[in-house]
RNA sequence: GACCCGGUAGCUCAGCUGGUAGAGCAGCGGCCUUUUAAGCCGUAGGUCGUGGGUUCGAGCCCCACCCGGGUCACCA
């Protein structure tokens, strides 16, 4: 070896594995079998296999494509293990039935991609195998794969040096995909999720739409938002922090019911439970108002808690099953009112009727921080979270928010100081926010320019006059039910998930 | 942002009060035609996160920094 293969990356530091799985690229090469394919006829998925040998000693001959992830050579014969996306199969190559194939199935290696035909059989210890009579090699595999070494114990499988670094995992989710079935299958279960909630809004009649990702001004939420550049226009746009404000703009024009799947994005920290983009769930129903959106919550996370209940099906293994134990489709969530409830905790009649400095010294004893430079909302919202929401175990409808919490929502009927709002809590984050919507104009208007007034005292968080936004709901916008869901969030309730980057297939991540 | 824990071979980890690195798996060579964490024999593989410092000597002690995890704070 005078010459060290070149990697990728430039350098020909190629550590010793990454060397001889070349020479075996070459060696192959060499004997006329490329080491990448162009396409494989499958005939089975390895889950089939057992159904179709049955009781029989003998099958028929099957068609088999997946990636290698066991290998056991003993010399003139090799045991492997097959992975497809519905399980895994043993493989048996014999030189009696291969010949001088089996000098190329000598340079494969875990990882690789092949393609294989031969008869089904039984081993000695009852296992169903392919005798391998044709190989193919349909992409070698020049990287080791983290492959753990499995093993039954009492029915269950055990991972030994398992790739669980979770950093690595989330940075080479394609590695981590590659080896963990059960993280492909929670991913696999998200998208269940996902086309359940579909469905259900397609059954209800809901358009799905699309609305900008770009945007001249942001609204929709409280958040900071990043910022880009248009350079043809010459100006600033910002990446949406919500869809709210054009979905209701499809109101306007006529579309009674839509909803929107897509990112949001919120130039804020990362945790455990926020990733700089999110998915979003939007959805808005003329002539609704929050009651009937609250039934409609109710179905629509009953539905998806179904969808991936039957998706990830033996959930009995997973270590945090016992988020599946809620039964979520009896639906008919705990309601918990704000205003009464805040004011029980606090120990007063009526928390609004506080004045700033009495507000202030509740929140300096419920340890909330940075009380000094908060706006009076602000003091509210951090004083219902202090005291209420971080106690919200099972899913609960937290309803009739503070008017100025909630720019865009109507008044309460009988109660103009509240709006018709709720939000849904579970383990203590929200999952879901949704209002009767607000759909007068001039007091749109009124509380849009409060907003404005909050901002250049400043608080950064609060949204700016949106003239277009007003300019639709001039021209007349129905009564509207609107509901905004985090689809990571609830996934992450339903499955038991503790970290976000483990509901996000590539989480945002510090540069290597 | 604060505090705590961590970063050693491709993977998972060990490394006692400081004496300049170990195991298993993966790899390579050999033996092995029903194995399945295959086995046996042999072998190779490491700027111990980075940069300074203390010391005759640092994976280990000190300082700074980088990266990750956890807790708290923040994120309606």
């Amino acid at each position: 070896m005078s010459e060290k293969p070149e990697l990728p990356d430039g350098s020909e530091d190629l550590n010793f594995v990454m060397r001889a799985r070349r020479e075996k690229l070459d060696a192959l090469a060499a004997k006329g079998v490329p080491g990448f394919g162009y396409s494989f006829q499958r005939s089975h998925l390895a889950s089939d296999c057992a159904e179709l040998l049955g009781d029989a000693e003998e099958g028929p001959v099957v068609r088999l494509a997946g990636r290698v992830v066991a290998w056991r050579a003993h010399g003139k014969t090799t045991f492997a293990h097959l992975g497809d996306p519905s399980g895994r199969l043993q493989l048996y190559f014999r030189r009696d039935v291969l010949g001088d194939v089996y000098d190329t199935v000598e340079y494969f290696d875990l990882g690789d991609v092949i393609g294989v035909t031969g008869p089904l059989f039984r081993t000695r210890s009852g296992e169903v195998t392919v005798r391998v009579t044709e190989v193919e090699l349909l992409a070698k595999s020049l990287r080791p794969l983290p492959f753990g070494k499995e093993e039954v114990v009492d029915g269950k499988t055990v991972r030994h040096s398992a790739f669980s670094d979770g950093e690595q995992r989330s940075r080479q989710r394609y590695a981590d995909l590659a080896v963990h079935p059960e993280v492909r299958a929670l991913f696999a279960s998200r998208s269940a999720m996902t086309r359940a909630i579909r469905t259900f809004l397609d059954g209800r009649g809901f358009l799905e739409v699309e609305t900008p990702v770009l945007q001249p001004l942001y609204g929709g939420a409280l958040a900071k938002p990043f910022v880009t550049h248009h350079n043809t226009l010459d100006m600033p746009l910002y990446l949406r922090i919500a869809d709210e404000l054009y979905l209701k703009r499809l109101i306007v024009g006529g579309f009674e019911r839509v909803y929107e799947i897509g990112h949001d994005f919120r130039n804020e920290g990362i945790d455990r439970t926020h990733n700089p983009e999110f998915t979003m769930l939007e959805f808005y129903q003329a002539y609704a108002d929050y009651v009937e959106m609250m039934v409609v919550v109710e179905s629509l996370v009953g539905a998806a808690a179904v969808a991936v209940r039957s998706a990830l099906g033996s959930a009995a293994d997973r270590p945090d099953a016992a988020a599946f134990d809620v039964s979520l489709e009896a639906g008919g969530f705990p309601r918990i009112e704000w205003l009464p409830a805040l004011s029980a905790a606090v120990g007063v009649v009526d928390v609004l009727a506080l004045d700033d400095g009495a507000l202030r010294s509740q929140a300096t004893r419920a340890n909330v921080q940075g009380v000094a430079t908060m706006s009076r909302p602000k003091l509210l919202d951090e004083l219902f979270q202090a005291h209420i929401e971080s106690a919200i175990d099972v899913p609960t409808f937290v309803v009739d928010y503070p008017l100025e919490l909630s720019p865009l929502a109507k008044p309460k009927r009988g109660n103009p100081a509240l709006t018709e709002r709720f939000e849904l809590f579970a383990r203590g984050k929200e999952l879901a926010n949704a209002f009767s919507e607000l759909n007068d104009p001039i007091d749109q208007r009124r509380r849009f320019e409060a907003q404005a007034r909050l901002k250049a005292d400043g608080d950064e968080e609060a949204t700016m006059v949106d003239e277009d936004y007003l300019r639709a709901m001039e021209y007349g916008m129905p009564p509207t039910g609107g509901v905004g869901i985090g689809l990571d969030r609830l996934f992450m309730y339903l499955t038991g998930t503790q970290h976000i980057r483990d509901a996000i297939l590539f989480p945002t991540m510090r540069p290597e």
